[in-house]
DNA sequence: ATTGGCACTCGCACGGAATGAGTGCCAGGC
DNA sequence: GCCTGGCACTCATTCCGTGCGAGTGCCAAT
């Protein structure tokens, strides 16, 4: 890919495509864009683009529609950032700026994103692996029944209940309580784990120890099982907020291959994270074209996401989901503009 | 509506239509269905229910397909309840067994019914507004910050941030933190406002009073009003899971008159929700066929809803949203079941 | 009231022709 | 050597006309 002028009219057709949806002949081209070439010229330089492989033709007397090369090229040399307008800057601030919780930030970034971009949006939540321990509640719903509430830094909240098999005094509880606190607050979460271990056995008390104060060394124990259980849930770190899925509508052709896989793909949470991939931070946004990976029924969908958390640690993604047909340059402009102020309100708060 | 065959007739066309997707002609009628007569009296008998609105032929020389009316008088008139089998009753018991909290539990239920009746499921999450407070926690995140966290019956946990003028010490908080949980702890959330209220101006101090006491007669009364919003927030009585979205995909032909405006009503959760209706506990199954509401939009899709909650307290709604071509008997089955077996988890929950 | 018979209606599937956008290639010009 | 106008060619799409057949409505007979 040496020539200049085909980039030009690579660019042409992926953005003729994406504006009209329709496959793009050379005529047209040198219309609407201002190449001050002739349609044979242009025509020429398809010929070569379709040898590379970077554009195609559905069939004989088509015009020509770019392959996912050609997006590749795209995205990758020939987009411009496109900053979003003030106007646009406000909108966003302003939307994110209402919310009350962590649950409400994350609904309202996707819903942000949704009409940003007229995609599908999903944001995931932060994950509980990077971030710290606030504090961790004790509370005692009945005699034998505790309820463990583990507050982190990011806002998030998990709860665990536990059966215990002996009754606890509310002193108990206080007690064990205050020890957790100072032990784990403000820990990362991996290390929180440890601490939490030494507490739970003092002095390596044996199980069948006589009863004084071994209740609270059993209690102490099954609790910060609990809690580690809690924190290693990573159940939880699959949890995504999935707006704009209205937008499919606008696939326009192609349900079944296209819209059904995307909705099934929805679905799986799992999936739809691998699918974002890894959480690049720092407002690298990744692009992932059509079949480029591992799940073919998504051969014509691309997923633009980014990753995002305080201080540019990237503690989870966020991205859109849409035709491999979309505007990159807009989409991509969004999310990184969603995933930098979504960073920032995790900083604050 | 009087003749008995009639009635059959109107079952059958149906139960048909609804299995082939097809208008049923009156041959096909008599040779799937052992109804004992000639194709030519089923015909004058389909004239009849045509005229009396229950049914219409697409074209002249199409067979006929149920009117909305006539999936009404299905569903009132000829439709008996066909209950789950032991497997199915299997299934869904330890489906929703193994969930660790509340947000588990409506997720499950959301992918178990949407898999049972392969329609898109909706479940709400159960609301604040008839659940009794556990307990309320409140925890200093920083000198001026507090967290409130306040735990239902129904396993909710709400949590509002507060930031407060003066800085407070732990013993103040303690003691704050006593006071409210004797009040409220086990109170309905309505009444719990009330007692909340007496706890923030014991003496009725005057705003401008002097420093001593009233640091923490106005923490009361802050931490108490914050309380109260969390309680009043009806925001998050709008919170529900949807699943099963996938399942739009057969809603075969009209993609744009039918699964978009059902795509966009998703995602509007206040719509949704009244489309639910009022919940009906007590294995009441409410059905909304076409374009009984007042959505014409949504004039294809039908919705089969119910309350769910503790003995048989409708704290939500939980239901199916499909195509006006659905299997009635088996959605409202399913969605009874599920209601159900929710309603037993909350009970011991 | 039910039934067999029969003429009739229309939607739909099939096939051929016309349409036209778009291409590839070539020969001439800058 | 690159660009350009011209031209023949390709082929999906559209349109129309036809035939088919499912299904109906009606009527006369049982």
């Amino acid at each position: 890919m040496q020539n200049e002028r085909r980039l030009s009219v690579l660019r042409a057709i992926v953005e003729d495509y994406v504006k009209t949806e329709e496959p793009v002949g050379s005529k047209a081209l040198v219309e609407r864009h201002g190449l001050g070439v002739s349609p044979a010229t242009v025509r020429n330089d398809m010929a070569a683009l379709e040898e590379e492989g970077y554009i195609t033709a559905p069939h004989t007397s088509a015009g020509r529609v770019p392959t996912d090369k050609g997006y590749r090229l795209f995205v990758d040399r020939l987009t411009t950032v496109k900053p979003m307008t003030a106007a646009e800057k406000r909108a966003i601030a302003g939307f994110l700026e209402g919310a009350v919780d962590l649950d409400d930030v994350v609904t309202r970034s996707t819903r942000l994103l949704s009409q940003l971009t007229r995609q599908v949006a999903v944001v995931q939540y932060p994950t509980l692996s990077r971030s710290t321990v606030r504090h961790v509640e004790l509370v005692a719903l009945a005699p034998t029944r505790l309820l463990l509430v583990l507050i982190l830094s990011t806002g998030r909240v998990e709860q665990r209940l536990l059966e215990v098999t002996e009754e606890v005094s509310e002193e108990t509880l206080a007690t064990l309580r205050a020890k957790i606190n100072t032990a784990v607050a403000g820990a990362v979460i991996a290390e929180a784990g440890e601490a939490l271990r030494t507490i739970a056995r003092p002095a390596d008390a044996p199980a069948d120890a006589p009863q004084t104060d071994t209740l609270k060394d059993g209690l102490a124990a099954a609790v910060a099982e609990a809690l580690i259980e809690a924190m290693n849930d990573h159940r939880s770190d699959e949890r995504i907020s999935i707006g704009g899925t209205s937008n499919l509508a606008r696939f326009g052709d192609s349900f079944d291959t296209a819209v059904r896989p995307l909705l099934e793909a929805l679905e799986e949470h799992v999936v739809l994270l691998k699918l974002m991939g890894e959480a690049t931070a720092g407002g690298l946004v990744t692009v992932r074209i059509g079949a480029e990976g591992p799940y073919q029924e998504l051969s014509q969908t691309s997923v633009v996401a980014t990753g995002y958390g305080p201080g540019d640690e990237a503690l989870a993604t966020l991205g859109v989901v849409g035709p491999t047909r979309m505007d990159y340059p807009g989409s991509m402009a969004a999310v990184r503009a969603v995933a930098r102020y979504l960073s920032r309100i995790l900083d604050e708060a």
